[in-house]
DNA sequence: ACCTGAACACCGTTCAAGT
DNA sequence: ACCTGAACACCGTTCAAGT
């Protein structure tokens, strides 16, 4: 870049433009992800938002992929760790899951990219050393702790993704009110359930209500519920 | 179509090209699924496999997510459920849940669809009338065992997905030794965790063979007996 | 009713050329 | 070293036109 004179009544030369930078192509990423999700987040449209042609961002970043995979890792970075407490690991790691799931949540699809390889990025790391921390001082073997974090981590993602899912659909039909999408979504399968032939599926439609429960937030809990039975019943 | 006529010594007339149908617009994109995977399974080479333009196949599937549900539908198809015997719910779930896993991890990545909507075939629901029944039967309260076959089926496709993932990245690099592959990778994992800074990451850097164990099955095995765990407990 | 060619509005990535 | 325009090899879907 050529460097422009500075005149003497500014105290640094004005770009026109910010100058390209690694950070800047992760946030501008980040917040088309948050504004619109992941399909709308593309090398193109990142580039157009930065007012570039798409091949200058390969000179920050070697690919889509290892851009997600950035933009993952700043994402976990607003997961906050209480301080760590290992005689209280249950509740502290519920809420740990609560709070990571809080998180991934906010930022639409991008849970995609936890599921689609394994993270390995700082706050990875952060998060990582702090739930085997607290499994194994609360007495949980090394190899125990090990495939439990791997676990609960895969439904945290797997749960978020699946959950954000619905917000994309709702999206790409161009409508807006959440409350009301869940609404007719599930009231669609009831009537589905409703339809079938009770001799071929007796339990379904006998069950209709509890199948069509809308509260994503009880389903999840309940889930991250079974698996820490499942570990209190590993500890020590 | 215009209609042929059939010589004396043929019983039936014989397209130069099978007749286009849903079916067979199944069971196309079902074979490059198995073949080179979900990233392989386009619209347009759907068609070019069946000689014809992409548009052509808009008559038969109303897109490409309708395309891919009925192709996860036929997947499910092959799972095998055993006789029903409520007194033993435990093994006969998790022989169920190995049986489900086995069947998506056939299919390279198809199991991203299920993560993508709810299912809602007649082998989705084949298999979900199975699972509810079993739990019900055992003594399971009806929401309970809707949110826990819900839990269920989500641990089980995310876990294939999550897997199958490996092999997506292998054949990406057009390599085909899913056994030297995993070496590798978990190899370069090692190291990484190697050279990590011992005062920031204690329990990551003392731990090293145990969160790089490459046993895949195992790893989903113990979650799924987490799961199991969790839903003994409230049992009855 | 079913099928088609052509077009529209996109993708990720590469590469030679510029500064 | 960083940035660019242009190109390559793809996408899903629509639509008017054909049979």
């Amino acid at each position: 870049m050529t460097t422009v004179p500075t005149p003497p009544w500014r105290k640094s030369p004005r770009p026109m433009k910010p100058q390209l930078s690694q950070a800047l192509i992760v946030e501008t990423g980040l917040r088309i992800l948050d504004a619109e999700g992941l399909d709308a987040l593309s090398m193109r449209r990142v580039a157009q938002e930065l007012e570039t042609g798409p091949a200058s961002l390969y000179a920050h970043v070697s690919n889509k992929e290892e851009l997600l995979d950035l933009i993952y890792d700043v994402v976990l970075g607003e997961i906050r760790l209480p301080e760590l407490d290992p005689d209280d690991w249950r509740p502290q790691l519920r809420a740990y899951a609560l709070e990571a799931h809080r998180v991934l949540t906010r930022h639409n699809d991008i849970s995609k990219t936890a599921l689609a390889g394994v993270p390995t990025g700082p706050n990875a790391l952060r998060v990582g050393e702090y739930m085997m921390r607290l499994l194994i001082s609360a007495g949980m073997p090394p190899l125990d702790a090990s495939f439990s974090v791997d676990r609960l981590s895969l439904y945290i993602a797997g749960d978020a993704y699946e959950g954000s899912q619905h917000f994309a659909k709702m999206r790409a039909q161009g409508l807006d009110d959440p409350e009301a999408y869940i609404q007719g979504f599930v009231g669609q399968i009831r009537d589905y359930y409703q339809s079938l032939p009770r001799d071929q599926f007796p339990t379904i439609t006998a069950h209709i209500a509890e199948l069509t429960d809308p509260d994503g937030e009880a389903r999840f809990e309940y889930g991250l519920d079974l698996i820490l039975e499942g570990m209190a019943a590993r500890m020590k």
